[in-house]
DNA sequence: CATGAATGAGTATTCATTCAT
DNA sequence: AATGAATGAATACTCATTCAT
């Protein structure tokens, strides 16, 4: 009974850490996070920091991890109100592009976390990001092409995937951009349809 | 007169830095890449460097130049030996894609490049390189769809370049491999194709 | 009334963070020993720890105390059932060696001791324990040299005192050893015995 | 010829370190030493003493075999001018111990040493040492003691010399003394003779 | 009194850059 | 021009001690 508070506040602190974290890396970039000003910017001692984390990198696989559950709940949560089963595949990836793109202007972080993906502590929770969009690609498919399924589906979505999030993060990495924002999100949405269109 | 022979000193000791930079950068990686690992690959001080270049940024800035000098060079080389006006699109994205594969992993340093693009010194010369494929992609266009002229069609080739490009950094960058190669370049292939195709 | 408990309480979790400290620095190691190390092995927190003694040094102080309390009532009592009146000195040597090794390897603790000597917080406790084996020293060779009084016996102790602990200490410190065990424990014998043999 | 000067600078740069190394050491005493106040003392910066030594641990090495260079080569010296063939044990182990406790007063750093031996970064020069004053007092008594071979002659050495080393370290750590120096230093010689003298 | 979360000065080490020779 | 020794700010992490609850 009386540890409920104490593991309020703990879990308070964790949360307020790997907040800071993600402020600190959308403002100063991966290269310049120092244990340091995680600490600073949570309004905590570095010593506080080490209590909770037991390295750098567990602060930053921490903020990977909770992102991945935020993306994937908002996700789902969209697509429950998006009732995808009855919405065209165009009208779909255009409504994912639309909101990923607003999500990354929004928060720099994912941004920055996209862009350095190589260099992340650990491959995992990426991966499994990844994973999580291809299955619910693949769901998305198998019940609207049941008539014509698709040959090689899985490496098709991988594509895909890839394709869209890492050239959106190109895109927005490019200040003047070199193209119109509005030719790169119609030319990526039948860039999307046009690798399901039936061809003989 | 004397001149002569010092500038060409000079142009040989650029040369060679920039030769030393890519090849610790290949070797170490740009994280582990310091101007004194540089000077000594190079043969030179670590003084004679920073008399040629400002500063480690203007070296991968140089380098980033040269690469992309000799890569248009090779790619123009090897355009007008493949004869691509003869060349289905299917045919003209696999080569091309299998070759860019064979390059990336044979040269660990344009992996290295393209993972960090948003952390190279200069956006410029990457724009170029962009810009590049971008022009001969048109023009390929031009003369093969000239009756079927394509909608969008600048936007379309930047979403494909950067698309290839970066869908073949991250499938490399996994190991084990999250999809079989084969499948992989089969998808991009058919997602280049697809971007293509006639549809009403 | 409410006193002794409170006392009782008191002395007990003394007790037991000298345990504690004791357990910690013979399991780590003085340089590895933090406080916090021995209020966990204590099962108290680290602010309890700091209720009973004012710092770190404290403890060690503490802890030295009871050891040489430990030691002198441990050899106090050993004597009595030795009865070493009765006891040829090289026996008596060899016995006390033979002990006095075992000990040591038996419990970490003692070595770690000897060997930080110099760092321990106070040099008390330990001239305290120097001055008790010269006293039943000097006691034994009185009465068992009273025909041939021995020449500046306290120093003579003082150096076989001394010589004995620390050469062990080192003896045990080496690994692989420099010389075999029994070598050595003959060799340290015939020291001890040839420091008061007769000479003229 | 170009490289002369830039060695004896070298050679000056690591001597001055290890000389800071010692000065340090003997007057902050190994725990309280830190890399930056080593380099401070030596009138360089943090980075300089990195590029002569990969770490903490080499400095205190280097200063140790600098130690024991010094030490047998002042010991051979002090034999040679002594010609102690002709020196009656009890002479010599009386000038052994005078000049050593000279020794260790006028330097604090040797007594530093001593009492860290066991936390050294390497034991082997302290090992070597030993073995050097072994392997001396060997030759000594076999030329001396032809006549009556001692037994057991190295673990002999090995107790008298640790005997004596440690002995003396730790009256000199005893402030106030416990015993005069005096009686100290006879009760030693008294020990080393007794250890060799004819015992039936 | 007990707790243990919070503190922050302190430590070894790195590396881009400078400058005396 | 060339050299490479020298610089020192910066970084991740530890631990004795304090103090709000």
């Amino acid at each position: 009974m009386r540890k409920q508070p104490r593991q309020k506040r703990s879990r308070e602190m964790v949360e307020a850490l790997v907040d800071a974290t993600a402020t600190v890396l959308a403002e100063r970039g991966l290269d310049h996070t120092t244990t340091n000003h995680i600490a600073e910017a949570a309004g905590v001692s570095v010593g506080s920091l080490y209590q909770y984390f037991p390295d750098k990198e567990a602060l930053v696989e921490a903020l990977l991890e909770r992102m991945i559950r935020d993306v994937t709940r908002t996700f789902n949560r969209t697509l429950g109100e998006m009732n995808p089963g009855h919405m065209a595949l165009d009208e779909l990836a255009r409504n994912a592009i639309t909101v990923g793109l607003a999500a990354l202007r929004a928060n720099p972080l994912h941004l920055e976390l996209i862009r350095n993906w190589h260099r992340l502590p650990v491959s995992g929770p990426l991966d499994q990001l990844e994973q999580y969009f291809l299955t619910a690609g693949r769901l998305y498919f198998l019940e609207q092409f049941r008539e014509h399924p698709v040959d090689n589906l899985p490496a098709r979505l991988y594509v895909l995937i890839n394709s869209t999030v890492f050239t959106l993060a190109r895109f927005l990495g490019q200040d003047p951009p070199m193209m119109r924002e509005r030719a790169v999100v119609d030319a990526l949405v039948d860039t999307i349809v046009g690798a399901f269109a039936v061809r003989d």
